[in-house]
DNA sequence: TATTGTTATACTCTATAACTATA
DNA sequence: TATAGTTATAGAGTATAACAATA
């Protein structure tokens, strides 16, 4: 894939109330695809524990690790991995090297509950790019990594 | 503000595996963008609360059209809406027609609380696109529009 | 003594069911 | 009888404080 910077007609620099729009104007249309997303497609868990399933996606962690990451307290974190492990979806184990700790990984079915959620989710947002012209599908590849890098920072 | 299809250099067709790639990679590009803002910026009412601030800056709404337009029960707007007039930043008008109506519209405190959300928002995020160069910033310029397009539909 | 995790308790947002007032 | 809104009550997620087990 081509990861250089899109070629783009040159343009003089924008003004600070240019970049100022840009800044309001895109943000507030990420946030509010984002919200269309959750709205219109369901999903078997609910958001706070799906995003504690896609922190365990990455890589095994503790409890104490999950609830900084998602700015939670301890004992809330408690209790959504409780529901998780109750449906089957996260595995507990303990810390063999820490008699304190539990060390909470994804269960094969936690990983296909991701795969169901992002299937619905793209679901509902391919019909809604399906009346794009190829150039603007462009122009969204393009712009799709930018944003990544941004969202990374 | 130019509303045009952007000029982009002519491009193949995307196969399929190649427009699957974009829905999912912008999707998410999208949420992640927007859970970020949420984290890192502080509002001084809570997400559900803004949410209802918003839908009555476009113009009044009754209880019942609030409950619909974001999907919760009426109770539940009852005491969201008593919240926002509590802390002054909505308005109840008995309606001249139906006695059994009442019609909500922000204060003028309410449209500063809207004001001083998006401002600490895009705060963030604008730090975020600093790093870009105008060109890269044009090419966002033309994608927030098509992501605009792709919201409202 | 500090740290990890849980339990106890309370507050908020959510829902459904029942109630009041008006159409 | 139907509709707009509220009140009653309960379930789920969140928090802080207190506790248990381990380092």
């Amino acid at each position: 894939m081509d990861t250089s910077t899109p070629t783009v007609p040159a343009r003089p620099s924008m003004t600070r109330a240019e970049r100022d729009r840009l800044t309001s104007d895109l943000r507030m249309a990420c946030m509010r695809i984002s919200r269309r997303v959750r709205f219109e497609s369901t999903a078997p868990v609910a958001p706070h524990q799906f995003s504690v399933l896609v922190r365990l996606e990455e890589r095994p962690r503790t409890p104490k690790e999950l609830a900084r990451t998602e700015k939670v307290s301890a004992p809330s974190m408690t209790r959504t991995v409780a529901g998780l492990v109750a449906a089957g979806l996260v595995a507990r184990a303990d810390d063999p090297t820490d008699g304190r700790s539990v060390i909470l990984s994804l269960t094969p079915e936690g990983r296909r509950t991701i795969r169901e959620i992002r299937r619905r989710r793209d679901q509902w947002f391919a019909a809604r790019l399906e009346g794009l012209t190829d150039d603007e599908r462009a122009l969204l590849a393009s712009a799709t990594l930018l944003l990544e890098r941004v969202a990374a920072e």
